[in-house]
DNA sequence: TAGATTGTTAATCGATTAACAATC
DNA sequence: TAGATTGTTAATCGATTAACAATC
């Protein structure tokens, strides 16, 4: 095979669409799927289906189409998905808990192994079976434990020093909620959410159609 | 003017993020700021944030630049902001309440008017003074409110009808949490979130790294 | 075998970057 | 004025789509 040339982030983040629909048709007993039906359902071009997989391989058979299963097994594989990730949440306000009692993430193989916060309240308390510990036990519990990735839902002023504290402990990743994009002088990578800018987005498609029809209410009495 | 040419995605989901960069900039009372300087704080050239302004006016000025302020509110206008959206929360478990309890999005110029369940247990109970409605109620609640967004966070499987049942009220947007693509035969627009897909990149770039490292290692072990 | 469908190359399309005249 | 920086056109780059030989 050799080294394979690097895949395009586009490319990547349809992994998990993918991933979504093959689970789907799992779900239904259905065990082959061509690219032209997968096509018609996630509507995209079977030629993107194709162009896409064969950037890691060829799971595909001539005359058959793809076999849902393996092809399902092979993107968890290319998602690393097996590697049972470790994480913790950093801040376990609203969203924290929130996305603590999210159970989905397992199902991926994402596991939650600690919960951290400051607020001496809740200190103590367990989501999930998962005790939320003070912020001031992090570094003891991240050398005691691998931790892959930790999940920052901490208020938007206190994001860069606690991101730059977990980035030190050399935690590989981190999922990101504040509204800012992080930048840091360490070797970590970094995933954003962003909520309000996809809220925003919506705004604006909204705003577009909003605009569209009294454009042509406009022209209709212009006439 | 005319009719603009048809923006691109890519550029429309971009703006949120200038946005987000002119409020840092308001913020530090930086009063103008030129593409160079704009470019080298969010890490893309100085040629695209040129390119994609000039999709929606020339807000700048020769030798000058762009005025911060001017600039800021010209993105809000864009994305609509001062429509001031009315919203609803479909679905009161913990996502559902984190998001109710998000002030951000008010911030934003998008207002939650109303938080909708099926639990006798919680039904009555307020957020924000916001009060939890039976979803019996829902459709006499959007026939005698202007209700443009619905923020969907109900589980998987009922998903699909709760959609529907809102997009037929008339509801203009979709903010979907739920990890599926929503297709509907109504004129109503959607925007996904998909936090598992997130986090599936994330995932992914974890085990990129992870390879390349083993890689690295087994090539000096070979040598 | 004949039909179906892949993997892959080539063509097209669109988005990003570079360059520069216009002008503040 | 001289320097800075925009708006915009042209060039480049990359991603998507089309086409088709290979082959199951």
């Amino acid at each position: 095979m050799g080294v394979q040339k690097k895949v395009s982030i586009a490319v990547i983040r349809r992994l998990p669409r993918y991933y979504r629909y093959l689970a789907d048709l799992l779900r239904m007993d259905i065990t082959r799927v061509s690219s032209k039906e997968l096509s018609a359902r996630m509507g995209i071009t079977a030629s993107q289906i194709r162009q896409d997989l064969n950037c890691f391989g060829g799971f595909g058979q001539q005359g058959y189409g793809y076999n849902v299963e393996a092809l399902y097994k092979e993107i968890g594989e290319i998602l690393g998905l097996s590697n049972n990730y470790q994480t913790i949440i950093i801040g376990a306000g609203h969203m924290g808990k929130a996305l603590a009692n999210y159970t989905n993430f397992e199902k991926r193989g994402f596991k939650l192994i600690g919960i951290f916060d400051v607020n001496p309240e809740i200190i103590g308390t367990k989501i999930r079976g998962i005790e939320i510990m003070h912020m001031d036990r992090l570094e003891e519990f991240v050398s005691n434990n691998k931790v892959d990735i930790a999940i920052l839902t901490v208020p938007y002023d206190q994001t860069p020093s606690v991101a730059d504290r977990v980035a030190r402990l050399g935690i590989k990743g981190l999922w990101n909620f504040s509204p800012m994009d992080l930048k840091l002088p360490y070797d970590v990578i970094i995933e954003n959410v962003h909520l309000s800018d996809s809220l925003m987005v919506l705004g604006y498609k909204i705003n577009e159609k909003l605009k569209a029809e009294k454009g042509a209410k406009k022209t209709k009495n212009s006439k």
